[in-house]
RNA sequence: GCUGCUGUGGCUCAGUUGGUAGAGCAGCUGAUUCGUAAUCAGCAGGUCGCCGGUUCAAGUCCGGCCAGCAGCUCCA
């Protein structure tokens, strides 16, 4: 049966999806014809391609995955028709019954008693499914299609489930548009800030500490830079700056409700026969420094921040890069504040994310994240913050999607997700409104009516974990950080050693004047200095040779490859200066 | 944590059917002083992730552990 209501476009996202989900049954019906003890799970599209989870006795390699994808293109070939058919409940389980489909039949008794359960037969394959899909398996261009990896997944995401095999594919309807897709995954593998971090001397793991990164000399610099920026940024906003204590006794988590609610991830130890927790979150140290002393409404809005280290014990496999790390900096702040102050501060914030995000040029999307199973306070409460929430972001013309359930549990919260190379987002800004902490803090403040009131708060981070907002911009610059931000700002390139007393005035000059700059004196061609400068994505190489001695002037070239030619030391002081005060991104 | 895969000098990798390790880059030394993406030569550097087993003999086979990679689950 033909869906006829299809543009037959790539440009329509629903044939898109439609075309990828067909694939999935022709993968499928390949894997059945090669091994017809496969038992089927689910095979959606996703949003690039699909995958169908397989329970196999064996496990899937490459080999088996170029063998599929041979028999998808037969299948292609042969141009089945795809012929949409309904059962009713029992017969559909008997039909999946017979065919020894026990996941379907588990998928089948889930839906609804009066359900519709609908069928998709092309030639001897038949799946349950509710389509739409394509009217035959000819539409698909055999050899633009690639299976790209096979993986574990749980049956129903449940990790009490069984392990499934998932394998992915992808398809174009032209064979160019596949080619550009696998080139544009090649480039994010060569972005990859693990690679690079390495390669620039950023960061470093050691299987010593898995999940604990060191930043090495290069990395220091860019953190400490980001920093300062962060400082600059947050001292205009009003903020103020705290440290509390790493390590915290029992007593005070259980009062948060961090030791019942956030145990599994804490690190324990024993001191003088009382547990102590090294921090997850800084929130309960921020609130025993707002309790240390009382305070008037005329304060509030109070905007304390803190550059806070935090220990979370992840599960293992989950580790990666910088992105997942088992220790990392928040750049945390609590904002403590009267009921009516909520929606104002909360739009002070996201205008605060915006001017934060836009200078490293990163798009963001909006979670709102909902109240999760296990929560403390009262439902009418969450609800009425969610409400707050929702307000102060439309009333800005703002966009968001709903995150069900993922709130932290102690309040609901909008998560800001930015973009990495690979498309993959990841969560960095979170502003999470809270009325319990202060609650079990029992934080006041004097009203003007002269009554003792209780605050409300939020938790907010822009940046959420530096290290992990340091491998975002690492992916997203490929290296090529910008140049206030670049470790070395600026590499001076002596052609002859008649020229290196030339290069270290000039490096002196350039770092008094506050540059970060560094003079390669090695005894190497002027071209293999140029390539490694490059090479390591320094901004701006300074040329000099004789010329330059004799006339004054240094020959600048930049990391793109152009050539700025010669000029006076001033003017490109002048040039750079100007470039690093406007964050420039060059 | 789960499934699969991987683990050789600082880095990137080669090591055939088991017979006690090799290259390039980086490093060091020397020569070269050469204007916009790799000058040449020499030297040095490894208990082959760790522990145990099989074997006359293991980087190569087996088992356990550790770490990493892909994904799932979870999450800043």
């Amino acid at each position: 049966m033909a869906e006829e209501n299809f543009e037959f476009s790539f440009e329509n996202p629903e044939y898109q999806k439609t075309y990828w989900h067909t694939c999935s049954h022709v993968m499928a019906q390949a894997v059945k014809r090669l091994w017809p003890e496969v038992k089927l799970a689910i095979g959606p599209s996703i949003d690039e391609g699909w995958y169908y989870d397989m329970d196999a006795p064996f496990a899937f390699t490459p080999e088996h995955l170029e063998q599929i994808e041979a028999e998808m293109r037969k299948i292609c070939k042969e141009k089945l028709k795809l012929e949409r058919f309904e059962l009713p409940r029992t017969e559909a389980l008997k039909f999946m019954e017979e065919k020894g489909e026990p996941f379907k039949v588990e998928l089948i008794n889930d839906l609804p008693e009066d359900a519709h359960i609908s069928f998709y037969k092309q030639g001897e394959f038949t799946d349950l499914c509710a389509g739409p899909h394509l009217d035959s398996t000819g539409r698909i261009k055999g050899n633009a299609l690639k299976l790209t990896a096979c993986n574990a997944a749980y049956w129903r995401g449940d990790s009490n489930r069984e392990t499934l095999q998932r394998i992915y594919g992808i398809a174009f309807p032209k064979k160019e548009e596949l080619d550009e897709y696998l080139a544009r995954i090649e480039e994010a593998k060569r972005r990859d800030h693990r690679r690079l971090g390495k390669e620039l001397g950023l960061f470093m793991l050691r299987d010593e500490g898995p999940g604990f990164p060191f930043f090495l000399p290069k990395g220091m610099v860019l953190k400490n830079t980001l920093l300062e920026y962060w400082h600059q940024v947050h001292k205009k906003y009003g903020y103020l700056e705290i440290s509390t204590p790493i390590m915290l006794n029992r007593q005070l988590w259980e009062r948060s409700g961090h030791w019942d609610h956030y145990k599994n991830n804490m690190y324990t130890t024993v001191i003088d026969d009382t547990d102590f927790a090294i921090k997850p979150m800084n929130c309960p140290g921020g609130m025993l420094v707002y309790a240390s002393e009382p305070h008037s409404y005329k304060e509030l809005p109070l905007r304390v921040g803190e550059l806070g280290l935090v220990h979370r014990h992840e599960l293992s496999g989950a580790l990666h890069g910088l992105f997942r790390v088992r220790c990392f900096t928040q750049d945390d702040a609590h904002v403590f504040m009267t009921r009516e102050q909520m929606k104002d501060v909360i739009q002070e914030t996201v205008r605060l994310f915006d001017e934060v995000y836009s200078v490293f040029g990163l798009s963001y999307e909006i979670e709102l994240s909902t109240m999760p199973e296990d929560h403390i306070g009262t439902v009418e409460e969450w609800e009425h913050n969610q409400e707050i929430l929702k307000d102060a972001i439309t009333a800005m013309g703002k966009s968001f999607v709903i995150n069900e359930g993922d709130g932290a549990f102690y309040g609901p919260k909008l998560d800001f997700h930015l973009a990495d190379s690979l498309g993959r987002t990841w969560q960095c800004g979170t502003i999470q409104l809270d009325s319990q902490l202060p609650e079990r803090f029992e934080l006041e403040y004097t009203g003007e009516d002269g009554q003792k009131h209780r605050p409300v708060m939020i938790h907010r981070v822009v940046l959420g974990s530096i290290e992990r907002f340091i491998g975002v911009i690492t992916e997203h610059f490929a290296g090529a950080f910008p140049a206030w931000l670049a470790p070395v700002q600026i590499k001076i390139l002596p052609i002859t050693d008649r020229a290196a007393e030339y290069a270290g005035k000039l490096s002196a000059d350039l770092d008094a004047k506050g540059f970060r700059v560094e003079v390669d004196s090695r005894n190497e061609k002027i071209g293999k200095k140029i390539r490694e400068a490059t090479l390591e994505k320094i901004p701006y190489m300074l040329v000099v040779g004789d010329r330059d001695m004799e006339n004054g002037t240094v020959s600048v070239r930049h990391r793109s490859g152009e050539d700025l030619g010669a000029m006076a030391l001033e003017q490109f002081v002048t040039l750079l200066k100007a470039e690093v005060d406007s964050k420039e991104i060059k």
